[in-house]
DNA sequence: CAATTATATTAAGCATTCTTAACTATTAAG
DNA sequence: CTTAATAGTTAAGAATGCTTAATATAATTG
């Protein structure tokens, strides 16, 4: 079983590489289009958590729900987002992204791929088959832990 | 062979999930540290460049050298990076990571391993086993990709 | 050596984003 | 029904981080 720290080590390593990688391209596509981090946060976050209030993302970006209110005031002015009523409480506001925020979403997701394709000619195709099974596993068991309702991502890299 | 999509997919869809989980445990990392954002990238950018100059950390953070300057005064003051003058062109200073700057880099990264150890927890030992030789072998063609020196973050997450 | 180029710093100004506090509207509780 | 609690917005001010421009120092070029 070698030592308890194997897995551990290994998702590490990964994600050290990964993440200096994704991190650098995250930030040069937030530039050139022109969104800045927090926006780019702010839409992830919306877009896992699907249909939410104004405080549910104040305190799942760590803010102010103040801050979470100006916020939503530019993603709407920029037509990324949508406030409607929520019928059953009509003190709450439900957050929805538009059509426009989806294809932020998947831009800046698109954005990460030329690395992806890269990494991929390096790889055998036993290894490919391998890391995709791995791979799979891993989004599965992540997605347990996951507390929030998960929107279908998967479908944004391959119908574009 | 499948879809020769199927790769990218999977990498994507895990990212997807682990992006969220790691992105929010470093915000609230920094939140609740006191570094802003920035400062973490910056601090990584530097850890994984090796020591560099101050305009190489502007154009990998995609800044001015100014902004990045500023940036490395607030650190400094912190005592988590230290400039030296390069004694082969007293121009460029060398911009090294200190005993602080390399510990916050430890601990941002040991913020994250809450989640990894759940994860792991809903693996089989099979699973375990095809994970860790997957992302093993992602990291080091991963590497191969990288541009940068790196430094050896593998002993951060072993020797603490 | 003189002029140019390169590196880093500093200063001033601007845009963004955060916080607290005040305010409105709605719901829940007594 | 009155009071208290909840959700969201708005306003004012502070903090952060960015840019451009000016400056100092060192290296390179002619």
């Amino acid at each position: 079983m070698s030592q308890p720290e194997t897995f551990i080590l290994a998702l590490n390593q990964w994600i050290t590489v990964f993440m200096h990688r994704s991190m650098q391209n995250m930030h040069r596509y937030a530039k050139e289009s022109g969104y800045s981090m927090s926006q780019i946060f702010a839409l992830n976050f919306i877009h896992h958590r699907g249909r939410c209030g104004v405080t549910d993302l104040g305190e799942g970006m760590g803010v102010s729900n103040a801050a979470a209110s100006q916020m939503l005031d530019k993603l709407a002015h920029q037509e990324m987002i949508e406030r409607t009523e929520d019928p059953t409480d009509r003190r709450v506001k439900q957050i929805t992204l538009t059509e426009k925020g989806t294809q932020v979403i998947k831009d800046s997701l698109f954005a990460r791929q030329s690395w992806f394709r890269e990494l991929e000619q390096l790889l055998s195709e036993e290894e490919r088959q391998l890391s995709i099974s791995a791979l799979k596993t891993l989004t599965d068991k992540g997605k347990q832990l996951g507390l929030y309702e998960t929107t279908n991502i998967t479908q944004l890299n391959s119908n574009n």
